[in-house]
DNA sequence: ATTCGCTGATTAAACGTTTTATCAGTTAGG
DNA sequence: CCTAACTGATAAAACGTTTAATCAGCGAAT
């Protein structure tokens, strides 16, 4: 490994100078800086991170804290995050908080003990990690006081709600996966928001919610909306079994654009999170607060965008469900 | 933020002391040991992991590359790796191949950049990353030569179809998905060896794979065979919209047992890969590698666990498909 | 009593970088 | 002609840790 050392010594100067020459900080003549450039780039000189790390301060990498890793979403932030990391520089440390606080806290502690510059935290439900020692972005939903930057979940819900009511369904039942999870009650919450007083909206929660299912189809529900899209495929899975066909008979909706989504039949109608502008975001907010030591306040909220499908059809007019029966 | 120095004075000892205390390395007194490790703990000391990987050349972190990190399987090598990680203390640095092997390239060179201890590959398809600076694990599958561990894909393709082999099918189409991937590759290949002559069996591969399903039908096929879930899951898609139901008709199988199998109606038959056992491997390896320089030369091959659902049955005897046309 | 070996602890160098303070030399200004 | 200002380059300290070399003290063996 050739360091800053031998390329001093082997162009006759000091070492000040090459680090001035390669940084481009101090104050060294054009030409120098050029010929010095040119010799490193030759020895295939790499600057060793450690040494500048521990020198300044900073490690250049940032950690990234995530729930659960198999969150079916975590693929595509790690991936944008790390697109967009490389661009600056910077690394990208992964953290497993494993389903519960306390894993969560000790994810962070390790993250912090290896000196990374900020924390990029989507948190556990339910969980306000707080400020840390260095600065934090988090990526969870409008409705937590800490959220930096995430989805407009509850918008994504008006969205697609809005589609359906449109479509003329008057009666809907919206499933909620988790009630504890402020992202899922903020996407129902905004479901709800877009409907009017004339339609009838049932409101069902977490696995027992798709039982319940029968009884409000019965009942002359015309549309099921989920607040994910396993929910949806779940409950679509559900309905072919019953001999209901999607969206003859019912329109059901799901959310977040899973990659199963369009290997469905029909493929589904839901709602997509524009990923890589939250990550871009989360990002540039984070590296401003690294470099400022004083964050942005205001919470960014980026809209998300309705995916219409085949899984969503006008209500059928006459009462379908006497015919199958 | 404490450091050595500070316990040192603090003490009156040197610092050598406090750092062969904490380590427990040179030759201390035990209740002198005891005292520092006391103090170090009152006082929150943290060792700089810079400080630490300047001078012992170890950066205590290693580099995950992956093809494409929203690949179905990323999710959950990351998380097993981290949890393995975290319990030797190393941390995981992400990196995304994005697709071609130029950026797989500039990402290992990034990763190197930033003085990992080794690295972990997952290569792009039709690519050998081959040796690097630091002790290297490629995850890839037993026919690449340079592979380290690995799932026995060929292996799990045997145990699937020998599964649809004892149900009688006589006729089966095996459906491929990348012909340049060599784990797919594998992966039929295993299937069709475990067929007898007596049984006919069709390849297709990619998309137009698909298209291709209705005449096989017709000629009497009974089964396919994918070599993903999420193929099965289009293909499932498919026979439905063609009035074909899975398994009455005709039985159907996946491929690594991904998250929505078990949302499907039916729940998909299909083989899985001991991820964990695989990532605790791998790093294990990495590790050895690193601390003796001398890499184990011999491949490691987990076997893969059939996962029988309901979307295979026994062969039908009488031609069903006359009777649907 | 001198040497030897051992224990517990210290000194100082080293890892590779950045940066502040300094210095020599040149140019410009009065 | 003397000083001031500026330019290009350097010396040296600093970041926090580990470790090889050294040393003082002490009991035991020669």
């Amino acid at each position: 490994m050739t360091n800053i050392k031998q390329i001093a010594t082997d162009m006759s100067v000091s070492v000040a100078t090459v680090s001035n020459a390669l940084t481009g900080k101090g104050r060294v003549s054009s030409e120098m800086v050029e010929r010095i450039r040119q010799r490193a780039s030759d020895l295939g000189y790499r600057p060793s991170l450690a040494g500048r790390a521990l020198r300044s301060g900073q490690s250049g990498i940032l950690g990234l804290v995530m729930p659960d890793l198999t969150n079916p979403l975590f693929p595509r932030i790690a991936q944008n995050l790390s697109l967009i990391a490389d661009d600056r520089q910077l690394g990208i440390l992964i953290a497993d908080s494993r389903g519960n606080p306390v894993e969560q806290m000790q994810a962070i502690e390790r993250l912090l003990d290896r000196g990374v510059d900020g924390l990029l935290i989507v948190p556990q439900k339910g969980t306000a990690p707080g400020m840390q020692r260095v600065p934090t972005v988090i990526i969870n939903t409008a409705s937590d006081p800490d959220n930096t930057v995430s989805a407009d979940h509850a918008g994504g819900g008006r969205l697609i709600a809005e589609h359906i009511a449109e479509l003329g369904h008057s009666h809907v039942v919206l499933l909620g996966g988790d009630p504890v999870s402020e992202v899922q009650r903020d996407r129902v919450h905004g479901m709800r928001s877009a409907f009017r007083n004339s339609v009838t909206v049932q409101e069902y929660w977490a696995d027992d919610g798709i039982e319940r299912l029968a009884p409000a189809i019965e009942n002359g529900a015309t549309a099921i909306m989920t607040t994910s899209d396993l929910l949806a495929l779940r409950v679509h899975s559900h309905l072919t079994r019953c001999g209901i066909v999607v969206p003859r008979d019912i329109s059901l909706t799901g959310f977040d654009d899973l990659p199963f989504a369009t290997a469905m039949h029909p493929k589904l109608t839901t709602v997509a999170q524009d990923v890589e502008q939250i990550a871009s975001l989360a990002i540039e907010r984070l590296i401003h607060a690294i470099q400022n030591t004083r964050a942005l306040e205001q919470t960014a909220t980026i809209p998300m965008r309705l995916v219409i499908r085949n899984s969503t059809a006008l209500k059928i007019q006459t009462t379908k469900m006497e015919t199958i029966k």
